[in-house]
DNA sequence: ACTCATTACTGAGTATAGTCCGAAATGTAG
DNA sequence: CTACATTTCGGACTATACTCAGTAATGAGT
């Protein structure tokens, strides 16, 4: 690394970094490799049956290193299930926004949006079950869990869109908490749902007839309370 | 002090157990003994505080043999939490068929059914959480999941019983299916608010409110379609 | 009572998530 | 460069849920 010519003329170590410190990038890089290496074996065999000395050996970095990156296991697990959470949102609400899409009815164009998710999360079985778990039961203060929180509230504020242009505008301030409260209670089953179908291998499409009775019902008496 | 009387024990098919083997009868005295350190002790210091060589030790038995008595320790956790669980289902279930609530509407029905469940849940903050987290998520295989898994099916048909009962019987068999699947939805959301507010540590009034709201939400939407 | 098969108990042992403090690397000033 | 400050790293260490192979207790057959 080090030059030790004697003729003087050394470059000068702060003027060559124009974007940022050795430290940073360094970090940065290292974030990735543990990200990675987590993605990668979660994938090919599931939470339960990694362990973190794994992950560690496999980013390349020492086991208490690791925690440095992620203060336990399941955020390792948060931070890697949070970007496919992001993506499949995103995709959910582009799909909505779509224009033959946009003109339908409520419980369609809630199934749109939330259509992404299922189906990741019925690919990758047995980690979605324990994603659903950290992000209701996990640590609140920690950093992913934080994340995951607010990508749950996102998809609740886009449920809630739906709802609130699929009822006439009846002018009530009442309006904007309702639609809130009835996403909300959409959110609630559709996680445990999910939860529930992942971990009982229950056949998607019993899963999702159940999933749509249940959605169907809370807007039917959303809906009917705008009356 | 907890419930005294283990009524667990499901005793083998065997009918004339009452006065069985000394080995039957030490068996029901250890898992007596076991029971009540379990409970103690979680109650005392919260289930995460408490570790497998305390509950063992106040017990009197050795380590190893309190896993022949449950598997996990969440085991233990459900155990003694299914005690409480079947007692206050029992209560709620007694209360709903008083006088004067049978007449009442559904909404406030369910809410007489699902106190005394609450009330418990708020009052065993930390464990609460946990119990649900283990109902949810657990190994499905389990004995002790099992049977809590019998009485989150018992809530749900109360409560579909309350709501088939509040609405003018159409004699279509769709109508029990109807029911079931509100209840189940009441379920869901009840199980996960309750969590979420033993976690968050929501005031219990706020709790209320809001679970309330969702509780008349689905009934809407159930009483709703069946015109 | 003696033998033997079966069941229950035991506690040292194992696996692994997470900690901690000294070491190393990086940046800064004289 | 040398000295010092600060941040990051590393891997031995700890705590604890759970296991397992050996041992003891029980009860049935004779």
């Amino acid at each position: 690394m080090r030059s030790d010519r004697h003729t003087v003329v050394p470059a000068p170590p702060n003027a060559a970094n124009n974007s940022t410190g050795r430290r940073e990038r360094n970090k940065e890089v290292k974030q990735a490799r543990i990200f990675a290496a987590a993605a990668e074996l979660f994938a090919e065999h599931g939470y339960a049956a990694v362990t973190t000395q794994q992950i560690a050996e496999r980013a390349d970095v020492a086991n208490g290193t690791l925690f440095r990156y992620a203060s336990t296991k399941a955020e390792l697990l948060l931070m890697v299930c949070n970007d496919d959470f992001r993506r499949n949102l995103d995709r959910g609400r582009r799909n909505v926004s779509a224009p033959d899409a946009a003109a339908a009815a409520p419980v369609p164009r809630i199934l749109t949006l939330v259509t992404p998710l299922i189906v990741a999360g019925r690919r990758s079985d047995a980690n979605t079950a324990a994603y659903q778990r950290e992000i209701m039961f996990g640590e609140p203060t920690e950093r992913y869990r934080a994340e995951a929180l607010v990508l749950v509230a996102e998809l609740q504020l886009a449920i809630a869109g739906i709802l609130a242009a699929a009822r006439p505008s009846t002018s009530t301030s009442t309006s904007t908490s309702d639609s809130t409260l009835a996403a909300r209670a959409v959110s609630n089953v559709l996680h445990l749902e999910l939860a529930r179908a992942t971990l009982a291998e229950t056949p998607p499409t019993v899963f999702l007839t159940e999933l749509t009775a249940q959605i169907e019902l809370i807007t039917r008496g959303y809906l009917a309370a705008g009356q």
